[in-house]
DNA sequence: GTGAAAGCGCTAACAA
DNA sequence: TTGTTAGCGCTTTCAC
């Protein structure tokens, strides 16, 4: 509890007897200095404790040292496992993290980023919570600050982007269930805002139409990605009579969720009800009968991200380029056979 | 793509014809401005789009309005949970959380406070690697950083420290298998230069104890905290001849692992083995039967500690405060009568 | 090889 | 009420 004033470049220089330019020039490693002066000065830093004021740095610099990533809520296990990731890579590159989760709210997200911005943080990896009004990313991203899009592309957003298959993969699990003779197929997604969402729900309506089959609005739920509105909109969708055979949830916290309403009310799966469900997830393998899954390569998205983003940090200048990993469905046990089709 | 350089207060200023200080005085709304004045200003830096720049105030005020974490790993589900916590408790005091794992290194440790150290963070919260080794934390403190200590806290560290009661909480688990007759009670345990480690493995040594029970090495088992780690570990205490009736568990992945490794060897829970772990997890209720755990209020942490490193920032200076939760026994199905004894 | 000095963008003491 | 100015700590020309 003594707030002693830190040592600056000033205080090393006295201390070796040289000028703050020279002492700069030694603790940095750069220019002419003469090899008695250097030692003096790396001596009086060492002794005094000398740290250097990243602050300053970035002042003169323009840019701190920084990293900054807007997940959509670094609670769910997938943003989660990618912040660790990033911040590993990050660390690599001599970079912090500054995580600040939009919690989905775009309002927030703008809020961070403004803030990120006024920070001159070196560049942003975003998860953004909405596919419209997006102003303030192209802003951003127009004014040079580089910026990765990650699990969520936008369309025409000039700048790189990290995501999976999410049409590819929603499309091959509800055409498991198809090709297992279910009809009622119900889904239950997320927030229609998240361009993941849509991507997944458009996989959902192309197996459906593919094997000619309608596409019933009931059969639809709209949930955020909690498990307690997952519980509460699978109990809606099969309250309904004329109950669905097969459940697709769009991710794990909504797999979680309907896995939960489900046993409460008392439908067994997957001898009642097939599901399966996008991302993959530690639970999944512990029930009985295990879950099938649309996995995602997790481990790749930050890592990439990350390379990314350097990249542009350090002057690539090529057009935007998007990369888009595949799913891979994982067969366990949760996907039966419909009988009374 | 046009690194268009930000508007700064001059720009502003001399698009409403006042001086770079009236600017300031407008923007900041401090000091006397005239009206009118201020009204050009405001109005020059909406349309310019001015946002300030942080970096240079924090040189000019000496701080970052940020807040540094430093958890054991971001990964963890209770950690995840305290920074989202933390996240959105600073955000309302207008602080930015600026998060970098330790992944339990010390070096990585040392490396990342000095970081934030050097970035002038306002403060920091801290759950250290370590029992031993804290000069680094020491220092910090003692140059009168404001920090925050959670979940793990060190004896005669001179700052606030949140945690629980780990001794209590891990006396409880074991005295509820001993009363249900098990004598042969295994340990899965941390790495012990964690401080959280020690206190449980105090608590489970103290129920022994206290019920003249010996203590046997071969029931202890050292793993990190990891799912992989328990599985292995949980193999090799359920291997021994004399196998063990019990399990005790120090985290939820530890127990996450150990359900896996039971499962694997063909262990029914809770006929063959009773199980109960420390912290409460979702998957805990996900099996049959489910876990019986020692829950922490994981959601009070985070805020509080804020709340406490809120105060240091803001000149709090009275002796450190020291808060301890209870823990409390939430009885599931995992933990039966042992009747070979 | 070294030093003097400017300036990054901002705020605040002081002057006017 | 407003402007002038210094200076936060650092790096980097430019001159010596």
């Amino acid at each position: 509890m003594t707030p002693r004033k830190p040592t600056t470049v000033k205080d090393v220089a006295a201390a070796a007897n040289v000028s703050r330019a020279t002492a700069a020039r030694a603790l940095n490693g750069y220019g002419y200095v003469g090899d008695a002066a250097a030692e003096r000065v790396l001596e009086a830093a060492a002794r005094l404790g000398y740290r250097g004021n990243r602050v300053a740095q970035a002042l003169r610099q323009g840019q701190l040292p920084i990293i900054g990533f807007v997940p959509g809520d670094i609670q769910n296990p997938f943003f989660a496992r990618v912040a660790h990731d990033i911040d590993v890579a990050a660390r690599g590159s001599q970079h912090s993290l500054l995580i600040a989760s939009s919690e989905e709210d775009l309002t927030q997200e703008r809020a961070l980023l403004d803030n990120l911005r006024a920070l001159n943080v070196r560049g942003v990896i975003v998860a953004p919570a909405s596919v419209d009004d997006n102003a303030h990313l192209a802003q951003l991203v127009h004014e040079g600050t580089p910026v990765v899009l990650i699990d969520r592309v936008l369309a025409d957003m000039p700048c790189d982007s990290v995501a999976v298959d999410n049409e590819g993969g929603a499309r091959e699990a509800v055409e498991l269930l198809i090709t297992h003779g279910h009809r009622r197929i119900a889904l239950i997604q997320d927030d229609s805002r998240i361009v993941t969402a849509r991507d997944r729900l458009a996989g959902y309506m192309n197996a459906l139409q593919a094997h000619d089959l309608p596409i019933n609005q009931r059969l639809i739920a709209v949930s955020n990605s909690t498990v307690q509105h997952a519980i509460d909109a699978t109990i809606r969708l099969f309250s309904q009579p004329d109950r669905p055979t097969a459940l697709f949830t769009v991710d794990s916290l909504m797999t979680t969720g309907a896995l939960l309403a489900l046993r409460s009310m008392g439908l067994n799966v997957p001898r009642d009800v097939s599901l399966i469900g996008f991302d993959d997830f530690d639970l999944a393998t512990f029930t009985d009968p295990q879950i099938t899954v649309i996995a995602q390569p997790v481990g790749k998205i930050g890592p990439l991200a990350v390379r990314m983003l350097l990249d542009r940090i350090h002057g690539f200048d090529e057009a935007p380029r998007h990369v888009r990993f595949p799913t891979r469905l994982i067969l366990r046990g949760s996907v039966s056979q419909n009988i009374a089709r």
